[in-house]
DNA sequence: TGAATGTTGTTGACGCCTCAACGATATCGC
DNA sequence: GCGATATCGTTGAGGCGTCAACAACATTCA
């Protein structure tokens, strides 16, 4: 069918080949928002605070340590700081000191975050199956999968630059003698 | 291959369909931080500000109305009334009165403007090869923006809920008589 | 024409998030 | 055991975005 691949061209500002990329902006901006609208409405919820009592609940024993709370909502540590707040004065979750160690916090559900969570659960489910799973073709699902896992690997923490670690350190290279 | 299908069940917590989602949401969280960083580091630009310079440049005679800028940049309109509040105090743009409609304001490109989205346009494509194009199969591509866009549409405004409109409105349906 | 209604962009108030700095603890190396 | 260093969660300061209300102007229609 084609004839003579464009072959990877270097990128420039009206290649065709950034419209998928703005699909997918357009895509999140919009269908997140609305989910979130929809918690807020109906539940009175953030998403992100919807999601933070989700990832309590399912973590065994229903309590989860504050970094790995924040690894799962997508926030870093100060956010989720204050996303707990929130949930705390919401009785919704409580903080509760970790035994195994001293400094570590720990998040817990309260029964009224877990009938909350209940609550609001469906609503949410409901969103992902309207805006996410009706609209893409089934046979897509695991293309799009792959694609996303893929983006999120080569973008994760870690990756993208040559990672100048400590064993990477050259004996001895540049002729300016520091600084 | 696959023998009786589960045939579309309603939608739980522990859903496997709920990994592709799980990724998108990951892979925009890392990108998109990604290249606003790239952006902040080597041009002083958050990703807002580089996409609102493209877009002003890119509309005719470099001149846009605001309430368009705003749809493209997916923010809201006061969003962009900010947006450009920065612009213009770093002098890359500037506010120009609409001749066909006095209400409006028009967002201009000023030549630093377009001297600082040239000089940072490398490095947002850079970013986009990389973390986007590079990581997915070519053959991907048509299944992404088909699947983007048609969330992003079935999710756009005037979609969703069954979008009462006038026409919509019964010539006589409760009982109740107003209030 | 002129009153009712809609649209445009800005503003005030505020929500939510991030970064840098910090105290408190853990852990490592000697 | 003990000092150097790393990690955990919180805090203050500030960036950036939203919503609701508003003034100015446009549009509509009797």
């Amino acid at each position: 069918m084609t004839v003579s691949e464009p072959v990877a061209r270097r990128l420039t500002a009206r290649d065709p080949r950034l419209a998928p990329w703005r699909a997918f902006l357009l895509a999140h901006a919009r269908v997140s928002r609305r989910l979130d609208e929809e918690l807020r409405v109906e539940h009175d919820l953030s998403l992100a605070e919807y999601e933070a009592l989700l990832t309590i609940a399912q973590a065994p024993g229903r309590r989860i340590r504050m970094g790995q709370l924040a690894e799962a909502v997508l926030l870093s540590k100060s956010g989720v700081t204050r996303l707990m707040d929130r949930l705390v004065g919401d009785g919704l979750a409580e903080r509760s000191v970790c035994m195994a160690d001293a400094r570590g916090a720990e998040a817990v559900l309260t029964g009224r975050g877990l009938t909350r969570l209940r609550a609001a659960s469906p609503t949410h489910l409901r969103g992902i199956s309207e805006h996410f799973l009706a609209v893409l073709d089934p046979a897509d699902l695991d293309t799009v999968e792959r694609s996303m896992t893929a983006m999120a690997r080569q973008a994760g923490p870690g990756q993208g630059e040559p990672a100048r670690c400590a064993t990477d350190v050259p004996e001895a290279q540049a002729p300016d003698g520091g600084r």
